[in-house]
RNA sequence: GCCGGUGUGGCGAAAUGGCAGACGCACAGGACUUAAAAUCCUGGGACUAUAAAAAGUCGUGUGGGUUCGAGUCCCACCACCGGCACCA
């Protein structure tokens, strides 16, 4: 590849293009209320200067992109395939007359670059500004029109002074199940039984969004810090992939939970891809069941609890119940356990508290428990059944104790026949062939009481009703979401508005800090090491810990998700000091556009869906991001700072791409591959493309270095349908002897080619480009960016053979190939526009072409004849032929003669203007 | 195990139930050139047959089905990718 001659100047035009475009302001969004300075394209387009409010501005689209964690490594090729679609999307908005918000920021908060100071001393700051630089000279460089003017970072001092304002907000509301939604703290009522100040102050903080909690957690030792569950995967931590143990620290959480019914229930609302939806609904883990009470049977046990309640989704097997199983946690198993048993309970508690997570994975196929020597009498029959712990049944979900059904429910079966204990069929499966041992699916109930001879969804209704009828049971509902820990150890992070003070009892209580007192920033260190005990880098600060007269800091940080949960917002509105948001711009650009416009503008898109009109990420934030910036912004909503429910309306994730070698990209295999050295040898305008032209954006495809030259080649042609052969020849020559590097003047000597002239375009030139038209933007609406490329390579292919080229085809065709290639098509629309008739005007703000479809209709069709199926001939005719034409031609055709002669035909169809089709027999 | 997705030439891929393989890569042949590169033109699913062409048969993971007609719709299965995984 090295050697070969370059296609066309992109080394000259890029740099070019995007310095003028950085000097116009060129792709600045404009809120209601803003000035739209003289001259600006979106002004000149718009007719609007000065001073605009929401109601003249254009439609609005917001377009998204997750912005990246900026690490040292620099931007992979993964990165510019998302941002390279949305820019193009943006373009493509823009030039059919929306106002297109289109931001750039940088999640830099994280934990390489506190890393990188603990080894180096090197402030997490430094490290991050210099990451920040990187990324953004990388992404600059590939022509991506954000508007610069709202960057962000979560790390800047007025970014995360908004991060802890939000943060003060979930700590001063609670979840009211009455509204159905979160208010202030201050509409709390206390029970009677509160009194004292400590006692409300305690009850408060019990109801709390964000509260503390004293539960076990994640904690991970190597990383020095506790993570959340979204964070732990198999045991090991996401980042590092480091053993995770489970160890009871007070922790700050968040009260997802409360969000759980309405996280699950909105999904319906929005256009998200069905897996990643599925994703979601399974974090979420709805099921919908019993909780049923166990009445503990006299056996010299002195218990406070006279019963355990267990949580079923199959109430209905509940005749089966032939023995009960605790989790080693639950607190009820010291007190039944008998005598004789305890010194095996103690043994298995200890062996199951021994566990990882890791291990208690890796260990799951094997079921191990004990007998408490305990029994508890089955509510539906009384009959006495036994009751044991094992490590299958989790503390943390339902009530840490499940009835065991083993003939319906595989974990009991298998351990059921481990430890001999009995096994009584109750349902009988629909199919009589299937086996009833270990059938966990609907049939009938059988064995079973009253509810004998009923099918499982209405045996389920009926003992629920006949539960709590007797008050032994009643209907409930359980989630596997969990409460989000929300605190970290670790320096770089955001501080905690929190202090916390001792009250006259001596038992240490938190205080938020005013709003007044943000931001609260993080102390200067010399040491970011976090230490093994889980004490925090910040607790070392002992001036920065005590500067709040009478409290200590809070010396947790908030994890990373934190900044990136509300983002999206901060651009609408990024250099405002007086709140996160402004109310009207917020409205704008997120609220519900119905009624803010007097008529939509004849496009696909529905300018009235609202949020984020479309964000386009990778697939990897969706449990982690993607769940946690939905509870923030449903609590925003519901305190009424933001105007939906839901924030991100439309989400696409694109496709991993591969190395060369069909493998993940990865520094071990040595198939990275970097977009700097794509970009040097065939330039920003290639790499767009062919990211684009690769195959459909969510899918997972190999790159192919190749692939790109061939793109690239497709560029040459198109510069060449333009320029003239001999004055490019002349360019060359001059680069490459010429002391004067002036790549403006060398520029210059390149000039139009002859044929394209002003001359009225023949039919057939109208068609071609016509046809690419409507295939071009069609491909935009559904977000077809390679069948669109395709489309355009068509097109090219027929003109190059044409012998004049039609001014006004060919600009058009440049604005087509606008949106895909900015730099080359701002080039050409610039020397083409010394030959228009009339000035074309700014390039990303000419109004998007319209195709005709006269132009498309076809004089001549080409019909395929078929006989049974098979394609015999394909005969010429007129488009105006009517069906009994087109069938006597067909009947005729000499090719399909010997396939029919001597043949009953039994049927001819005719699709008007498509296919005849022959059935004979 | 459960959930979601994907299977089409040597490769990346296209195809509202209507000519399978558009477009591109790689490859082959030709033109230009002293030569090469670049460029331009042409070819191409497999098989059979033929001097060549015309022609025919088969062909979208496998097996069935619906239909005049299936890559596309239905049923069963297989493989791969992603997610969840003792959640009662």
């Amino acid at each position: 590849m090295a050697g070969s001659r370059r296609q066309y100047p992109f080394h000259l035009i890029e740099p070019k293009w995007q310095h003028t475009w950085d000097e116009q302001q060129a792709f600045r969004a404009f809120n209601p209320g803003e000035s739209v300075p003289a001259g600006h394209p979106f002004g000149v387009r718009h007719q609007l200067s000065g001073p605009v409010a929401a109601t003249q501005l254009p439609p609005k689209f917001y377009i998204l992109d997750m912005f990246p964690y900026p690490s040292g490594a620099g931007l992979h090729v993964g990165h510019p395939e998302g941002y390279t679609a949305t820019d193009i999307l943006t373009r493509y908005r823009r030039a059919c007359g929306f106002n297109v918000l289109h931001p750039m920021g940088w999640d830099s908060f994280g934990l390489p670059a506190e890393q990188y100071a603990v080894k180096t001393g090197q402030h997490p700051r430094k490290t991050t500004e210099a990451n920040i630089a990187n990324f953004k000279r990388q992404i600059k460089s590939l022509g991506f029109s954000y508007d610069w003017s709202r960057e962000l970072a979560t790390t800047d001092v007025e970014y995360f002074k908004w991060t802890q304002w939000i943060f003060l907000k979930l700590y001063n509301s609670w979840f009211n199940p009455e509204t159905n939604k979160a208010e202030p703290i201050e509409t709390l009522s206390f029970p009677a039984d509160c009194t004292t100040e400590a006692q409300r102050r305690s009850y408060r903080d019990s109801k709390r969004l964000a509260f503390v909690s004293e539960a076990p957690v994640n904690w991970c030792p190597e990383l020095g810090t506790v993570l959340a569950n979204e964070e732990v995967i198999d045991g090991k931590s996401e980042v590092g992939g480091f053993p995770v143990i489970r160890k009871p620290m007070r922790q700050w959480m968040l009260r997802i939970t409360a969000y759980a019914e309405k996280l699950l229930a909105d999904l319906d609302t929005i256009d998200w891809s069905d897996s990643l939806k599925e994703m979601q609904r399974n974090w979420i883990g709805r099921s919908e069941g019993a909780e049923v009470d166990f009445q503990i049977a006299e056996c010299g046990v002195r218990s406070a609890e006279s019963k355990i309640r267990v949580f079923t989704t199959r109430p209905d097997t509940l005749f089966g119940a032939t023995y009960m199983v605790l989790s080693p946690e639950h607190k009820l198993v010291p007190q039944i356990t008998t005598a004789a048993q305890k010194q095996a309970v103690e043994d298995y508690k200890a062996y199951a508290a021994g566990k990882s997570d890791l291990e208690r994975t890796e260990l799951a196929k094997e079921k191990t428990g004990v007998f408490t020597g305990a029994y508890a009498l089955n509510p539906v029959n009384g009959e006495k059944i036994p009751i044991w712990i094992a490590d299958y049944v989790l503390a943390s979900y339902g009530t840490g104790a499940i009835m065991a059904v083993p003939a319906h429910d595989t974990r009991d079966f298998e351990f059921a026949k481990k430890f001999n204990l009995p096994i009584l069929q109750v349902v009988q499966p629909p199919d009589a062939k299937t086996d009833w041992q270990g059938f966990t699916d609907d049939g009938t109930a059988v064995n079973s009481g009253f509810i004998t001879g009923l099918p499982t969804p209405e045996a389920k209704a009926k003992i629920t009703a006949w539960l709590e009828e007797k008050g032994l049971g009643k209907k409930t509902i359980n989630f596997k979401l969990r409460d989000w820990l929300f605190s970290r150890q670790r320096y770089w992070g955001e501080p905690f508005p929190i202090v916390w003070k001792k009250g006259p009892d001596g038992q240490s209580y938190h205080e938020a800090l005013p709003e007044s007192a943000l931001p609260v920033l993080p102390p200067t260190l010399e040491d970011y090491k976090p230490t093994s005990s889980g004490e925090p880098p910040l607790a070392r600060a002992k001036e920065w810990l005590n500067a709040v007269p009478g409290a200590q800091r809070e010396t947790n940080t908030m994890p990373q998700w934190a900044g990136s949960c509300w983002y999206y917002l901060r651009y609408l509105d990024a250099k405002n000091t007086a709140g996160f948001v402004g109310k009207d711009v917020e409205q704008y650009w997120m609220g519900v556009a119905s009624g803010l416009w007097p008529e939509k503008p004849a496009l696909s898109a529905d300018t009235t869906k609202p949020g984020v009109d479309l964000y386009v990420g990778g697939t990897e934030h969706a449990v982690l991001h993607l769940l946690y910036a939905r509870f923030w912004h449903k609590v925003l909503f519901d305190l009424g700072y933001v105007s939906t429910p839901e924030p991100f309306f439309k989400l696409v994730n694109q496709g991993l791409i591969l190395g060369e070698d069909g493998q993940k990209m990865s520094k071990s295999r040595g198939n990275v591959v970097n977009p700097d050295d794509i970009l040097k040898e065939f330039g920003a305008d290639a790499f767009r493309l062919y990211e684009m032209f690769m195959g459909p954006l969510q899918e997972t495809k190999p790159w192919s270095t190749q692939g790109v030259a061939g793109v690239y080649k497709f560029l040459g042609r198109v510069w060449r349908l333009f320029v003239d052969e001999q004055s490019e020849t002349e360019f060359e020559q001059a680069e490459t002897t010429a002391a004067a590097q002036d790549g403006a003047a060398l520029l210059k000597l390149i000039k139009l080619d002859a044929r394209l002239k002003d001359v009225a375009p023949t039919p057939a030139q109208l068609k071609t480009l016509h046809t690419c038209i409507k295939k071009v933007t069609e491909d935009l609406d559904a977000m077809r960016f390679n069948t669109g490329i395709s489309a355009m390579m068509v097109f090219v292919n027929d003109a190059i053979g044409w012998e004049t080229r039609p001014v006004a085809v060919m600009q058009t065709f440049l604005q087509l190939l606008a949106p895909f290639a900015p730099h080359v098509a701002e080039e050409l629309w610039d020397r083409v526009a010394a030959i228009c008739p009339q000035p074309p005007g700014n390039l990303p703000y000419a109004p998007w072409p319209k195709f005709d479809p006269a132009l498309l209709v076809e004089d001549t069709l080409e019909i395929p004849v078929q006989v049974n199926g098979k394609l015999r001939d394909v005969i010429k005719v007129s488009a105006t032929a009517d069906n009994a034409t087109l069938q006597a031609l067909a009947l005729a055709s000499e090719k399909v003669q010997p396939f029919i002669v001597g043949k009953n035909i039994k049927k001819v169809i005719v699709v008007p203007k498509k296919l005849v089709n022959i059935a004979v027999g």
